[in-house]
Formats: C-alpha cells, structure tokens, sequence
DNA sequence: CTCATTTGACCGAG
DNA sequence: CTCGGTCAAATGAG
C-alpha cells in the first residue's frame, strides 16, 4: 500500500533527524571535552551540566533511531560513527532472536495469581518480553559527583521494581520499569547490574522502549542504604570514596557487526504497530488501548551498545557558556 | 496524604 | 531442583 510507503520515508526522514541530531550533539560534547577551557572546578557545575545534556541528547537520539528501525524492520544496523575521533558503538545481537512475530494478545498468564485480582492487562508473558529489543550498556562511574556517564536514567524515570542477588555476581542486580508503564502502558524496564570485576562500571540492560512520553522530572536520587543498594545508577555514590573519578571520559563506540546481512527482513510486517509514538503529546490514550496495544515489537537483533569508558583525560568539566 | 523503594515470596524456564 | 525475573505488602520519604 501506500500508506506504508508514506510513512517509511516519514520514518526515515525522522531518523536521519535523529541521527543527525545526535551526530552533532556528539560532535559538541566532543569539542567540549577536547578543550579543556582550563577553567576552575568551581564552576564546573555548569560545563557539566551541559555535557550531561548532550550526552542525553546523543543517547536520546540513538534509542530513538534505533526503535525507528527496530520497528520499520530494518536490516541491520549500521551506525557507524566517525566524526573525527568519536569512538564507535558496538551494537551486538544479544540474543538468538527468531524473526517471527506472533503476537498473541490473548494469552496473560500471569506470573503469579495468588491472592490477588487477575494480572489486569498483563498481556506480556516472559515469552513475549523476551521478544523485546533489549541492549546493554556498559557504564562506567564517574566521579562521586554523580555525572554518571550515559543516560542514566535518560529522561526517563524509572521505578525499581526488585533486587536479586546474581549467581556468580559480587553484586546484586536491580530491576527498574517505567514509571508510567501503568498509566501509558509503557513498558520499557531496565536492569542494572554492577560489574563484579570493575566496580566501577554498571551493566545496564535496556528491554524494549518507551511509550510514553518522558516527561516527568528525573528522579530525586534515592536515599540509598549505604549496604545495600549498590545498583544505584544515578545517585551519587554514597559509598564510594573518592577517586577514580579522573577517567570517566565515555566515549562511545558504534559499530555494528555480528547482524546477518538482513535481506528478507523487510517484509516482516504487515501492518504497523497501534501507537507508538515517543516525543508526542502527553495525553495518554483515553480509550484506545484496549485490545492489543501492544506494539508488537517484533524481536529483532538485539543490539548491545557498548559504552566503553576509555578516553585520555580530559578535565569533565571545561567549563563555557 | 501520595508515591517510590525495599524485600521476601512467588512463578516460569531450564 | 536452581536461578532469574517479577509481584506486592510493608516501609519510608516528601
């Protein structure tokens, strides 16, 4: 049809807005961080914040493209960035995804139906999340200031949801979803794991995207007993001394490989999903999501974006107005 | 009061 | 059975 048509350029043309976009917010954090203005640490604060907001802007960007293309069955991704020395992001498939959606909305089987009302709109059963897009990202953690590498919680909130002790981890892992996975339906949820050899580095673990429209201030940083909660993304660190705060350059590297050379994968849908749309309005739906909202995000590759922590040492804070 | 986090228990997959 | 992921009651913060 062309209907479908229409909106693939659409789409396309918004990605390579995005792309661009990011390109060039990843460009200015580049300058940025390449001179040093040598100014005081003591106002810092301000360059810091900036780079915060271009570092979000970049990852906002690339979700974003990478959801476009996650649902406008794309072939493999090819992001390759190379504006002078930006390093690379490596996009790795995860997990053996099979291209098949079958999205069954019918089946809730609820995790666990105990004493409590039928799991309401639990369409997704683990099978169906794990059909999600889902990527890791290695974070490393500045310094104790809390500029945090990445996206940390994007601009989106999130709410931990529970914390499991991992086999073999040093570190326990929590689970977080969107804060508004019950009044927008979005279901996006995040892992966070903390590297048991660096302890300085998170292993956070993105499964699907979100629906709704971020909004909502970043959350406060969580009070955090000191013991216990060791996967605390963006808080400031409460119980980590001091130091290695001097790297905490990221520099990101894309690049993608490991993708089969797509080519049938274009015909994978047949028909869009329902709504989907990031950065819109922030009127959820009144009454439309009824049936089967989901967006059935066919499983795709899943690309794991590595956010390597390597760059010489440049001063995070160049400051600049 | 509302809302987020903590935490043990539950569930499904392997 | 074990393990990873999720839920929800209790708790805490604002």
């Amino acid at each position: 049809m062309e209907g479908k048509k229409d909106m693939l350029n659409w789409e396309q043309k918004t990605l390579v807005s995005e792309l661009i976009s990011g390109l060039e917010a990843a460009k200015k954090l580049q300058a940025r961080l390449g001179e040093p203005s040598s100014l005081p640490p003591s106002s810092s604060s301000r360059a810091a914040e900036m780079n915060e907001i271009l570092m979000k802007q970049i990852l906002s960007s690339y979700e974003k493209s990478l959801v476009m293309l996650n649902r406008s069955s794309a072939p493999p991704v090819q992001l390759i960035l190379k504006a002078g020395s930006i390093a690379p992001v490596t996009l790795i498939p995860e997990s053996p995804v099979s291209i098949n959606g079958s999205p069954r909305s019918e089946d809730f089987l609820d995790g666990r139906g105990s004493s409590n009302t039928h799991r309401q709109n639990h369409l997704f059963n683990s099978k169906k999340r794990k059909m999600l897009p889902k990527w890791t990202e290695k974070v490393r953690m500045s310094p104790e200031r809390g500029l945090e590498g990445p996206h940390q919680d994007d601009v989106y909130s999130w709410r931990k949801y529970g914390q499991k002790d991992i086999l073999g981890a040093k570190f326990p892992r929590s689970y977080y979803r969107c804060t508004h996975r019950s009044t927008q339906n979005c279901w996006a949820t995040k892992q966070v794991q903390r590297s048991d050899s660096d302890s300085t580095v998170f292993e956070v673990t993105y499964r699907g995207t979100h629906t709704c429209s971020r909004a909502t201030a970043a959350a406060p940083p969580p009070p955090a007993s000191p013991e216990k909660q060791d996967t605390i993304t963006k808080p400031p660190i409460a119980q980590k001394p001091n130091d290695l705060l001097e790297s905490l350059k990221t520099s990101l590297t894309v690049r993608t490989e490991g993708l089969d050379e797509g080519e049938d994968v274009f015909s994978l849908f047949p028909n869009t999903p329902p709504f989907y749309d990031y950065g819109t309005p922030n009127d959820y739906f009144g009454g439309l999501m009824e049936s089967s909202p989901i967006f059935d995000v066919v499983d795709w590759f899943n690309p794991t974006v590595e956010i390597n922590p390597e760059f010489p040492t440049f001063l995070p804070d160049s400051i600049y107005y």
